[in-house]
Order: structure tokens, then sequence, then C-alpha cells
RNA sequence: GGGGGCGUAGCUCAAUCGGUUAGAGCGCUGCCCUGUCACGGCAGAGGUUGCGGGUUCGAGUCCCGUCGCUCCCGCCA
């Protein structure tokens, strides 16, 4: 290699040294006479200086149609910049570098886009910047993303190391299961009309490996799941995979506040304190309306049940009396609000299967409502003092069954804070963290339309010990030894002790969530088998990897923080895949595939 | 599967109620310029308004369909 420092190396010290430069044309200044070009590379620019009185004619000439991002290779002599002319927003301003000579290594075409200004280039549709990632990837911004992104990789392994972990791959290659996420298939060539999968984590495997003995593993694992995506999901992404043996509930809450910690004195050089706060299921939903709270805000959900259970108001006394309850949400200083934002709010409240969404504007020293006239002076005191209603706040209510009237006010919440952020009255540090475990969630949740019951989590979680005994007779009332860690409204990951013994394992399977026994034995033989033959109590967690390094980035969507990501339709819009295959490999596969003809857009008849 | 937003020059955007030859900045090309770093100056090229159809004397603008990107709901054990 010829380089010999890279573009953010050179100070003051280096001046009269002879060095060379390789890297991209970042920018190019002609004044003529003189020509500067700031070469840039990974680490940082530096700027040239070509002189025709020194150099060849071909040379400057060569020099002076460059494009940008042309790639070069220069070499010269430091000096230190002339008087007043030293640049004090780059670091290696003091010094420039007198170029002898040059080669061009790749000279580069006119850019789709610009990648030198990071304020127009972060403008740039998110389609073009796609099909050209690996200019979009030469954008600072992106680099500093995916630079950070494997300095945690790194200090997750470090920090796994040193706790005892051994890092396992499992396979990507695996078998389908019947619960969960869609699966990618995998068509099997040897075996003719069988299939693998891609594995939405390695789940079963990773338990596999405690009935192994292994006690401790841990990988950065690739998952796959073939659902509709979201600005935080893809359909292939990176879980920080854990498992350990004698491990108990406390044990894993420990062991990730340590590793968060550690990743967060890496990635931020930030304090984080431990341990983390703990909530129940059962109270994050009571307060914040949402299994996963975004605690760095204050509008918490009130409970008003008991105020209302007698009321005039039959829409409120009346859901009390069949079991429901009343909930209510001050969302400060919102009396302001917009028709069309009231109507979003009352949509969630639709959604949610509710008939409308009950509200009071507290407005020049008045309470506007439609409801409030049915309301007692001893109701009305209630709310006062409940929610500690203020001029200016804007009341909403939920009259529902629990669960269904705590998500309406927590879809609310979310909204409220949105649109307060907006107006500016509601302010969040974007350097706080609020991290949560979220604990004792109920085992299984019940689904209507196949009338039958599921796992919340997956079917391998331990039932919490004095719940297993209600497992059949009564399975709402059966807690899991589930958490989740949860950090300012996103979910980190989650995890659970799991069941070991093959008979309870065996029970959750066949009696709660009913899977017949053919089922049982070609999906979970192995499993079941394993747990026969000394396996370990053990438990584990997994966390999104690319959430937390969205969330350590300050983006929004993890596609800033994966070198290639896919669109919302599951496509990569610079290799173009999915794409067709040849009729041969489909014939090796034992594949014909059926795809509907595309309809013809049929013209309108024209009227005669 | 459902709903919302977007699609005009290479890029970012404009174009009044449906009305003249679809404009601007950046970029690009050429010329000038010896201390710039968002260099500056002069001139120029560059358009199937995503695509297909319809309404209309006339469509970037209105309607229908379609494609792509995006956000949300469902879904994601």
């Amino acid at each position: 290699m010829k380089r010999t420092h890279h573009c953010n190396e050179l100070r003051p010290e280096h001046a009269g040294q002879s060095v060379t430069l390789s890297g991209w044309v970042h920018s190019r200044r002609d004044l003529g006479g003189v020509l500067f070009i700031d070469v840039r590379d990974r680490e940082g620019r530096t700027q040239t200086v070509f002189d025709p009185s020194d150099l060849s004619a071909e040379l400057f000439e060569a020099a002076t149609h460059l494009h940008s991002e042309s790639v070069v290779e220069i070499s010269g002599k430091v000096r230190l910049r002339p008087g007043e002319t030293e640049n004090a927003k780059i670091a290696t301003g003091m010094v420039e570098v007198m170029v002898q000579s040059m080669t061009v290594l790749n000279a580069a075409d006119v850019l789709p886009f610009p990648v030198d200004d990071p304020e127009i280039a972060a403008k740039v549709n998110e389609e073009l910047r796609l099909q050209y990632r690996y200019l979009d990837l030469r954008r600072p911004e992106l680099m500093r993303n995916i630079r950070l992104r494997s300095r945690i990789a790194t200090a997750a392994r470090v920090h796994m190391e040193a706790q005892g972990f051994l890092e396992i791959e499992t396979p990507t290659l695996f078998k389908s299961t019947p619960e969960g996420a869609r699966e990618f298939l995998v068509p099997s060539r040897v075996h003719p009309g069988e299939f693998y999968a891609l594995p939405q984590s390695p789940q079963q495997y990773k338990q596999i490996l405690m009935a192994s003995g292994v006690e401790k593993y841990f990988q950065l694992a690739r998952c796959y799941r073939d659902e509709d995506l979201r600005a935080d999901r893809q359909p292939e992404f990176t879980q920080v995979d854990i498992e350990a043996s004698f491990f108990e509930r406390e044990d894993i809450y420990a062991l990730i506040e340590g590793l968060l910690k550690r990743i967060w004195k890496v990635a931020l050089d930030q304090e984080i304190q431990t341990p983390f706060k703990r909530i129940s299921f059962e109270e994050a939903m009571n307060r914040f309306g949402i299994d996963k709270p975004d605690a760095r805000f204050g509008m918490e959900i009130v409970d008003m049940t008991d105020d209302f259970k007698e009321s005039q108001f039959k829409v409120f006394s009346g859901v009390v009396g069949k079991g429901g309850v009343v909930k209510a949400l001050n969302a400060k200083g919102l009396a302001c609000v917009t028709q069309g934002q009231m109507e979003t709010m009352t949509n969630f409240a639709i959604s949610h299967g509710a008939k409308g969404l009950a509200y009071i504007k507290v407005e020049n020293g008045e309470w506007k409502s439609p409801i409030v006239k049915f309301f007692s002076e001893a109701e009305k005191e209630a709310l006062k003092s409940k929610l500690a209603i203020e001029e200016g706040d804007l009341i909403l209510f939920a009259a529902d069954q629990w669960l269904t009237a705590c998500e309406i006010l927590g879809r609310i919440r979310l909204y409220a804070a949105d649109v307060l952020k907006q107006q500016g009255k509601l302010v969040i540090d974007p350097s706080v963290f609020e991290f949560l475990w979220v604990i004792e969630f109920p085992l299984l949740a019940f689904d209507k339309e196949m009338n039958r019951w599921y796992s919340s989590h997956h079917p391998f979680t331990a039932p919490v010990a004095e719940d297993v005994d209600f497992l059949v007779s009564d399975p709402k009332r059966v807690r899991g030894q589930h958490y989740d860690i949860v950090v300012n409204g996103v979910e980190l990951g989650g995890g659970s002790i799991r069941i070991h013994q093959p008979d309870v394992q065996r029970a959750v399977f066949k009696d709660v969530l009913q899977l017949d026994d053919e089922t049982i034995k070609s999906r979970f033989g192995y499993m079941l088998e394993a747990f026969r033959y000394g396996c370990p109590p053990h438990g584990g967690i997994a966390l999104g990897f690319d959430r937390l390094i969205a969330l350590l980035c300050g983006t929004e969507s993890i596609r800033d923080v994966i070198a290639f990501p896919k669109t919302a339709k599951g496509t990569d819009l610079m290799a173009q895949s999915p794409a067709p295959v040849e009729a041969r490999q489909l014939r090796d596969l034992h594949i014909q595939t059926r795809v509907p003809q595309k309809k013809e857009s049929a013209p309108v008849e024209k009227e005669a």
C-alpha cells in the first residue's frame, strides 16, 4: 500500500514530510491559476493544492476535470497553510499537501445525487439512495452509524466473553414450526417436496445447547420473518441472542443491565443507572396503556371506575356494571386540539371497538364537553383532583373492558404527546434513556376467532411456579416467567425462563395450546426428548440489535443502521431482488410456480 | 389484506380556479479567474410531469386504473 497517512491525520508537526493520501475527491475549487482538491477517506479530509508552475500540464488538466467521488492517490509535501488561510472547520485545516503526483485510480461519472452535502443528501429520495446504496453509505452520517454498529458488536462480544458465554453459531436452514411468524421457506433439492425454514430466531437450538451442557450461549444471530414491514422491522434482522443454564430471572436482569451499561458507555460515554425499574404488565397497562411504556413523560392514565360506578351517565355506569372500567387521561395543555386531531384520536378508540371518544376541553375556565352535564358534583370533583385538571387541558375517556380501555388511552397518550411535541409544549431530552423491565406477563392469551389459547410470548416460557396448577383449569390466571426490556417506548428485547421438564412442556403443547400428538411429535419431538435426558433449568433473552443501534444513533428507522436494508415491500432496490430464476433451477427443486396473471388495466368504454 | 402521504430537469423544489413556450437553486458542459474551502463571474445544455386510460376546446393540475417509495392498522409466538 502506498498510502502513508489517512485523511484525518496530518497536523502542523507533519510539515515538510512527503506523504501519500488515497481517497475520494470530496470537493474541487478551481481558481484558474491554482486548484484545490479535498481528498476524503473514511477518517476525514485533507486539502491538496495543485500549482501549475510545479506540475505538468497534463496532470493539471486531468485534475481540473476530475468529478466528485473519483478515487485518487496523491503524493506531495505537507506544509503549513499560508497565513489567514487555515480552515478551522476541519481537523486537518492547519496544513495542506502540495501535490507532486497524482494517480486517478477510478474516474467517477457524474453522480445521481450529491454525497458531499449532508443537508441535501439527507433529503434525497430514499428510493434513489437505496438503489445507489454504496453512495449513500459514503455519507458521513451513515458511515458513522455503521462504525458504531461495529463497535457495539465488539463491545457485546467482549462483555459476554468476560461473563463466560460461548459464541456459537446455529443453523440458518431449520424446519418450519407451527406457531409464530410466517417463515421463509427453502425447498430441498435432495428431498423432493420438502422444505427447510429460515429460523424466526434460534430459540429451539439454543435450548438444545442448554441440554448439551453449554451452560452459557450467545450469538449475534440473523433471524428471518416473512411478515409485513415497518420502520423498525426488516425481513432479516439481527438479535443479540442469549441463553444460560441455572439462571433465574434475577440473573438475566443483572446480566443484561451489565451488558447495556457497557454498551451505553462505549457508544455514548454515558453512565446508565442500574438496576432498572421493574413494572408488571398490569401496572404498565394501567398507567401507560401499553406493554412497552415510554416513561420519559407523565400524562399517565387514571382509573375512575369507582367514581363512576353509580353515575347518572349510563355510558360509564353501564360499562362498570358489566365488569368494565372507566379510565381517563389528561392531555396536558391540549385543549387547543384541532377537529382533525380529535378525529384521529376518536378513530383509535373506534378501531378498538369503542363507540366514540368522550372528552372535556378546559377553556376559559369552562369545561366544554357534550357529557359533563350528566356528571354529579362529586364526580367532577373526583376528576379534578385525580387528573389535576387545569386551564388548557384536554381530558379523554375510555369506558370498556379493562384491556381495551387501557389500550385506547395508551394509543391516545402517545399521539397526544406527539402533537404536544410538535407544538413545543412537551420537550423530551434526547439524551435521556428510561429503561424498564416489564414483568409478570400473562402466559397465555385467548384467540376469539380460533377459540383457543395461544402463548403470549412463546410456548417454551415457564409459568410462575405457584401458578402451574391453573394451567388447564384457569389459563388466564397463569403468569409467565417472561420479561421484556423496554427503553423510551421501544421494545428492545424479551425473554423468559423456559420450561425444562418434559411433562410440563407436553402439557402446554397438548392441553393448553391443543396441538395434536402428531404435530407435537413431528415439530417438537426432539425437544421433548432432549428434556428427558438431563436438561438443566435455563432461560434467556434476545435483544433486537438493529433497534438497539438505531436508538444509540438517534434514528427512527433501522434502515439507517443496516448496510443493505430492504424496502417496505421486502425488495433490494440495488440488487433487484427478489427476482425470477431459471426454469432449470425450479426443476431441480421440484417446484412449479403458479403466479396469477396480472390483470391488464382495461380501458374504460367510451360512451357513444 | 386495509387506510394515509408522496412521485415535475441528474438532485431538491415551484407552477394561482384546469389556460401562453412547465420555472428556480444546486449539479452538469464551455469560457474567465493564483488562496479557495458552500470559491466567484459569464454563457449554455438539460423535461414522455412514474406509467396507461378517461373527462375537457384545453390536463402537471380533475377522474379511473396501475407501478414504485413511505407511514400506520392487521400481522410480527
